[in-house]
DNA sequence: TTCATAGTTATTGCATACACTTTGTGTGCG
DNA sequence: CGCACACAAAGTGTATGCAATAACTATGAA
């Protein structure tokens, strides 16, 4: 679906997708064709064409008649799949432990270092989430297995709206650097098997760790969306 | 994206999703939305909506102003799809190994008895390749994780236009039959690690098969999809 | 008050129209 | 005879209009 002369259609889809993970559209807001074809001065073709694709991805829910809405997860649907995921990258790990380039490798290294020093220096957390989020691309990536890749990064899209929540749980980030050192031990040590089952843990532990948090401040988004922006800016 | 209301685009998406599955449209195929729109008795839009949709799903390859065509597997492709799907196979085979219901494992082994008798008597090979494809989705369906089981379904579902080759290969079903032997027992004895490694080897020699099959009778389809199903029912 | 309900408004699904891009064809030139 | 260019035909992307459906509002009953 990549294409070096985007349609209007491409252009929307980005700008929503880009909305979604900004959080300025959060889980259960609504999407309403016409107000967000003016909005991009469009008409509601290719609005409607962008919903029916990120619909299909899974990052809207759409039904007849009914207007389309962020995609909620509920925690059943959210340990499957992260469940679904953690099996996924231990795949992509599997495989990566042979496959790296030297070049990746240390990329993974530099990107790993990276995070902890930000962790030393407790710097930002929004930047160490996006440093472990390279990490875990940087591996699945590395796997070399484009439908394996696609596969992997449309599942971790699909969570990306609810991992904000992640970074302020309090004791995670150790805890999360600690298995990224044993995920990249595994790596460079060769043992794909290994690294395969650390990163598969690690990951269904990100999921519960997730999920608590969320069970525990069930206010329905309410404290992470703020209405002004979810309300105001979702048209 | 099922609706008890199916929309028109839902209609002709699934028309076109059995068209691809029967071999009347063939990989490489063009979809033109006016034709289509004609033969359905419907306008462009739900044809495009339902075409933008298997584009998503990957049934379809799509690129800006030029015309749909039936998704075309490369070699290398195909190979990176059958690793994935055996990646995914596997990981459903551990979970449901632990999670199927005894009326699950006991529809299973009837699937597979029923396989072994149409080997015996030299039944139907489209039957045996039924009954093989309701083998493997009974064991994904039965690690009751949904994200896993519609993951899995829609990579197979995208090698299925090229598993029909599958079928005469010569010796394969012997040797499909005992996989599948080696499978069973290993969910019937709980050993779920055992069940994930069988199917996963399994799921790849498929491939393996399937792309010595497609290697050696590289005429482009032809001999496989005849003119008269692809060009005068195609539209 | 809370809940149900009828009527109104808003929004979706689809059809149609049109501009722009691509594809197919033919004609002239080398 | 092959190739390039121009022209013609076809097809896609988008805008707009309309009927059918859902969402909203207000009104009345419990």
């Amino acid at each position: 679906m990549i294409d070096r002369d985007p349609t209007q259609a491409d252009t929307v889809r980005f700008a929503i997708e880009s909305d979604i993970f900004n959080g300025q559209l959060a889980p259960g807001d609504a999407l309403e064709e016409g107000r967000l074809a003016t909005r991009f001065g469009v008409s509601r073709t290719p609005v409607r064409e962008a919903i029916t694709q990120l619909a299909q991805a899974g990052l809207i829910t759409k039904r007849a008649h009914r207007r389309a809405v962020v995609a909620e997860l509920d925690p059943s649907t959210l340990l499957e799949l992260f469940e679904a995921l953690s099996e996924l990258e231990g795949a992509a790990a599997y495989l990566s432990t042979v496959r790296m380039s030297p070049n990746e490798k240390s990329e993974l290294m530099s990107v790993h270092e990276q995070a902890a020093a930000n962790l030393r220096k407790q710097g930002d957390p929004n930047d160490y989430a996006d440093l472990g989020f390279a990490f875990h691309q940087i591996i699945v990536r590395g796997c070399h297995n484009k439908v394996l890749i696609d596969t992997t990064e449309l599942l971790a899209l699909r969570v990306l709206p609810y991992r904000r929540f992640q970074v302020v749980a309090p004791g995670r980030l150790q805890r999360n650097q600690s298995d990224h050192d044993a995920i990249i031990s595994a790596i460079f040590a060769g043992d794909a098997a290994a690294a395969r089952d650390q990163i598969q843990r690690h990951t269904l532990e990100q999921g519960d760790a997730l999920m608590r948090f969320i069970a525990l401040n069930k206010t329905s988004h309410a404290d992470f969306y703020p209405a002004s922006l979810t309300k105001e800016h979702s048209l």
